[in-house]
DNA sequence: TCCTGAACAGTATTTTTTACTGAATATCAT
DNA sequence: ATGATATTCAGTAAAAAATACTGTTCAGGA
């Protein structure tokens, strides 16, 4: 097969999404296909780019970090450069989880997530509002996250 | 050791966040440790909450689903009663992939996966709007995922 | 100092992963 | 239609990993 998914691809990507630690048994039980076959899709699924990796999710507040903030960036200048720069620096803060380029005003929402306001404020401060060409910063605190999940919906 | 973590602790959870599909052996050394504590150390953090699951993360381009959107509800009001019924219908939604309740005016932020601009204008006029107790709703088409990380950054 | 419990390394067993083989099935050109 | 070719499958075997178990060391408290 050459580079194209077809149901039981798909039922394999559904199931790993939600717990990539079944064993490639158990995957082949649920998807009526004995364990060679399916090991051979999960490793090309791996190989060809589908699966970008496996990870382990963690509890957020388990660990301490209480505060989840969005944060939205608008630059003074909308050039390559200035956009391109605003970026590579931005992705190297290991706070930030997630930096999206939004339609609309040129801007940036970023997903923060740190031990407490304190934590945030001393980030703001020594790291994001130094970096140049920052026209505006909006911070909104999270007050609960409803849902999280990484898994999308594939129908074949 | 009772629901406290260590250094080795710490660490184990950096590398599983990042790369899951390690054997206990290859995490083992890079501790410092050998095979058996290591690897009770990993049961005892899934056991104990702090891990909440493994899973396999894909490349969403490629498996088809073009338009990210982030989309932004306020309630026409917020009795409990109110909040409630609509956290329960939203998340319920496949192609709601985050709901986030925001400080400030009580909204919130949906991020929302789907195929493309067809597809999320259905999405929206049959399901989406139809909740009952929108006051607005407003989405921002998302034009880059700069970044797009979820392991926490854990220091000791 | 002796006792107790926690954490460790090492070993053994079970399970899983992975590679390999041949059969069945589908595909395609003749 | 038929034969050649490629793909997908199940089954088996070997390698690797996960898991359970055992005894030892080390630290803290009576």
């Amino acid at each position: 097969m050459i580079d194209k998914l077809d149901k039981l691809d798909t039922r394999i990507l559904n199931i790993l999404q939600k717990d990539s630690s079944l064993s490639t048994k158990d995957i082949a039980q649920q998807i009526g296909l004995s364990v060679s076959p399916t090991h051979e899709r999960i490793k090309r699924l791996k190989t060809e780019g589908y699966i970008e990796k496996y990870v382990a999710l963690v509890n957020r507040e388990r660990l301490g970090k209480h505060l989840l903030v969005l944060c939205t960036v608008t630059l003074k200048e909308q050039s390559i450069e200035t956009l391109k720069n605003f970026e590579e620096s931005v992705i190297c803060f290991k706070e930030v989880l997630e930096v999206l380029c939004i339609a609309g005003g040129q801007d940036y929402l970023l997903k923060i997530v740190v031990d407490d306001v304190d934590d945030y404020h001393t980030f703001v401060v020594t790291h994001l509002s130094s970096l140049s060409n920052i026209s505006t910063l909006s911070s909104s605190f999270v007050l609960k996250e409803i849902k999280r999940e990484t898994a999308y919906y594939l129908n074949y």
